[in-house]
DNA sequence: GTAATTTTAGGACACTTGTCCTGTTAACGC
DNA sequence: GCGTTAACAGGACAAGTGTCCTAAAATTAC
C-alpha cells in the first residue's frame, strides 16, 4: 500500500511504501543498537546493514549518504526521550513540590538505562565537532528544562526569571552529571538511589532557600 | 646525548636519544591538538604526522601501534591536569570553607577553557567503549574528589565517611555536568561565573545542612 | 674521524570506509 | 492479468585507514 502521508517524523530516508517505512525503522533500530555498543567512531553502514539485515547496496537505497541517516537516527531517539519526559510530568502530582520531585526522580531513574548511559556522552562529543549536533542537544536540553521553570517559580516565586532559568540549569547539570559516575555499569551504579535522595532534597533546599530580587506576586 | 632515565612519564613510544625524547613529546602535543579539534573519530595517524611535521613511517617508528599513542596522549592530559589541581590546593587558605571554596572555583573556573570543554566529554565517551578508557577516567575522578573529602569533613563533622564521599560525589558531577552547558563556545558559557556563584552557595549549603548520623569528634 | 645505531622518509601492503552502478526480484496500481 | 517501479543484492570503485619494510640520513659514542 502506498504511504500517504509522512505522519510520524521527517525522514531524509526514501520510503514510499510501506515496506519500505517499515525498513526505515528498521534500520534506525539498527543503527541505534550499533551506536550504543560501538559508538560514534564505530557506526559504519556495513555494520548497519549487517545488524539490519539486509545489504550495503540496499541500505545505500534508503540512505544515499551517512550524514542522512545519522541525523534521523540522532532526532529518532531524542524525540522518543522527549515523549517519555512529557508522558511522565502529565502523572504527575498537583503540589509543585511533588511535581517537581516527580520529574526529578524519573530524570535521574533514567540515568540507569544503558540507552542513556552511552547515548548521551556520545551526543555530548559529537556537538563539540559538529554545529548540527550541537544545536539538537541545546534545543533538546532546552525543552528538557521547560517544565523545571513553572515549578521552580512556584515553589520560590520571589526568583527572577533569570535567576528560575539558572536554578533550572543547575538542576539539569547536575543530574547529566551524575551519567559520568552513577549510569547504568559505572562504579557508583549501586547508589544511584542514595544518590537520588541527596541530589532531591539538595536541589528543593537550594530552590526555597535562593534569595531572589523580585516581590512575590499577591495570590491571584 | 644519551636519555640516562625515564623521568617523568612511562611511554609507550620508542626514543633513545634527546632528540627522540623530544620528538615524543611533540608529538603528544600535536596528537591532542588534532583530538581537541576532530575528536577520537578524527585522530588519525597521518594527522598527527602532518601536524607534528614528520613523516607517517617516522610516526610509526615512534609508535607501532595506534592505541599505545592513543593511551600515552589521554595519560599525559590527565596527569597535566592533576598537577594543576594539586598546585592549585597549595594556594588555598587555612579554613576548610575557603579551601573548598578556592578549589570549586578554580574546577569551574577550569570549566571555560577549550582543552576541557572538547577532551573530557571525548573521554567520557570512549570509557564507554573502552574499559581501559574507563578506568583512566575512574581514576582521574577519584584522585580529584580525595581533597574534597578532608574538607567536607570539616565543614561538617556530623557526616559519615559515606555521606561525606557522597556528597563530593555530588559536587563533581555537578560540575562537571556543567561542561555540557557552560563550557568554552556553549549557550551558557557568558553566564559561567553567575553560575559558578550559584552553585559553591548551594554547595556550601547542602553541605552545612546535611544530616550526618555521627557524632562530632571532641577537638583534640 | 669512524663505526654503530638512532632517527627519518617514502613507498607499499592489506583492509575498511562511504558511495555508486547494474541488474534482478518483488510489490504495487490499474 | 500486465506494466511500472519500488525494493533489493552484489560487485565495484576511489579514498582513507593502520601497519610494515627498506634504505638513506643524521646523530651519537668512542
Amino acid at each position: 500500500m502506498l504511504i500517504r502521508q509522512r505522519k510520524t517524523l521527517n525522514r531524509s530516508g526514501t520510503a514510499t511504501y510501506e515496506k519500505g517505512e517499515a525498513r526505515l525503522t528498521r534500520i534506525l533500530d539498527a543503527a541505534a543498537e550499533v551506536f550504543m555498543e560501538a559508538g560514534y567512531s564505530g557506526l559504519t553502514m556495513r555494520k548497519i546493514a549487517e545488524r539490519a539485515g539486509i545489504s550495503i547496496g540496499n541500505l545505500n537505497y534508503y540512505y544515499r549518504v551517512k550524514t542522512d541517516l545519522l541525523r534521523d537516527l540522532i532526532e529518532h531517539v531524542l524525540n522518543s526521550y522527549l515523549e517519555k519526559f512529557d508522558e511522565r510530568r502529565q502523572k504527575a502530582g498537583r503540589s509543585p513540590e511533588k511535581q517537581l520531585e516527580a520529574v526529578l526522580d524519573f530524570w535521574i531513574e533514567d540515568l540507569g538505562t544503558p540507552e542513556t548511559t552511552v547515548f548521551f556522552p556520545e551526543l555530548w562529543a559529537m556537538g563539540n565537532h559538529d554545529p548540527y549536533m550541537a544545536d539538537l542537544v541545546d534545543d533538546l536540553y532546552a525543552k528538557a528544562r521547560e517544565p523545571l521553570h513553572e515549578m521552580i517559580r512556584q515553589i520560590n516565586p520571589t526568583l527572577t526569571k533569570k535567576d528560575t532559568e539558572r536554578m533550572a540549569l543547575y538542576l539539569c547539570a547536575s543530574m547529566e552529571g551524575m551519567t559520568i559516575f552513577a549510569s547504568n555499569g559505572k562504579p557508583w551504579a549501586g547508589q544511584l538511589k542514595a544518590m537520588r535522595r541527596l541530589m532531591i532534597n539538595n536541589f528543593m533546599l537550594s530552590i526555597k532557600t535562593a534569595k531572589g530580587k523580585r516581590k512575590p506576586k499577591p495570590p491571584a
